[in-house]
DNA sequence: GCAGTAATTAATCAAGTGTATAATTTCAAA
DNA sequence: TTTGAAATTATACACTTGATTAATTACTGC
């Protein structure tokens, strides 16, 4: 009787891989079906190493919740370039309506950990640090995108501008990712944009990437 | 050693006892924590009972999903009123971002729900027998709405702007729900409304209700 | 090449899960 | 009051879960 064969990982690759795991455990499976047996298969692994690179599932857990939010962020944020404040607001929207931020799996994702922040301290902690920097950012964008425009708004003014922007991107994600309905047929970045202009009250030919 | 005593319920009642105590228990401890004891529990009944009213937990938690859905949209629907179409739509608009549909727990049990649609094909179409009437109920009051105002739009451009105003109102109430930040200082139903009312170009003086 | 250390496996445990079934109790009808 | 059927409880079972520990293996530094 022999034992399986391994080979060494350096730790940040396992780790990442555990994570990595984890993630694709819960999108196809659901929160439940992500278990250490079902991770540790999918990563290639024993059960019993995970408690090597974590302490609880709970933290492995935490930990994948973490590094899903700051890719998300991040690849929205690479919609954005580094041009004219207006132009990068429309990078962030395009890419925040489209692929690979917008899919089924990354809102699947998404929901499953949401429902567990209500419950779980810790989630609920990992949470409200990646959103607070969407919303900064999203708020710093729209402050540059109205002075580009020669408005000058408030303060109070440009923050309640972010936090309807901001709804308005997660409510069409989530329409979109969910896959509903006719959304193929049509242009959702066109939609995307064009209703942000409308809100923001700038020309929507500015828009155009 | 005495049994524990009890009494009948009628049929409708124990199986509504049982929904409601699942729905209370993905509340608070999440999907995962809605075990088959922890319901009865709640519901002051014994694990096996369960099985008398629901062949599987599986059919119990989307029989769950299912009357929560309805009675979401029962509840934001129930602010219409049955006046002018744009005071409809206002009513509709405040009761999406004001309690009881927006809070907390709703926001937990709907993401927890969500979370399975992905990997659960049962709860996949549950889903979506619900969330089309929304959306119709949101397409029909704009399509009402813009007539009213005088515009004429084609079916296209109301369909799209029932999006848009769908996305907002999903985006808004998730935000509300998590409570995330000051939304307790701001006039959240004013904000809604003049975002609404500028999505559709509509006077922003209509939508006082 | 060799030793020692650390990563990994394998095997096991107690607790909790959904489900099944037989024993009881309630209640309505006679 | 008695009886019978249906609702409810109690108990048990097989399985999965997260966690623990000892035995083994791969790799690093000398």
């Amino acid at each position: 009787m022999t034992r399986r064969t391994f080979h060494r990982e350096p730790e940040a690759v396992r780790q990442n891989d555990l994570i990595a795991a984890t993630l694709d455990s819960v999108a196809e499976l659901g929160l439940a079906g992500a278990t250490v047996r079902e991770v540790a298969n999918r990563a290639g692994v024993t059960p019993g190493l995970i408690r090597r690179y974590f302490d609880n599932k709970e933290r492995l857990v935490a930990a994948a919740y973490r590094t899903f939010i700051a890719d998300l962020i991040e690849m929205a944020a690479a919609g954005c370039g580094d041009g004219p404040a207006h132009t990068q607001l429309a990078g962030l929207i395009r890419a925040s309506v489209t692929a690979p931020v917008a899919d089924g799996r990354t809102l699947s994702i998404w929901a499953a950990f949401i429902g567990t922040v209500n419950s779980d301290p810790v989630m609920a902690e990992a949470h409200r640090e990646g959103y607070q920097a969407f919303r900064d950012l999203i708020e710093h964008l729209v402050g540059e995108c109205l002075r580009e425009c020669g408005t000058d708004a408030s303060q109070q003014t440009i923050r309640q501008h972010a936090i309807v922007l901001n709804a308005l991107l997660d409510g069409l994600w989530i329409e979109i990712s969910m896959g509903g309905d006719d959304f193929s047929r049509m242009d959702v970045v066109r939609i995307a944009l064009d209703s942000t202009a409308t809100l923001l009250g700038i020309d929507p030919a500015e828009f155009r990437e």
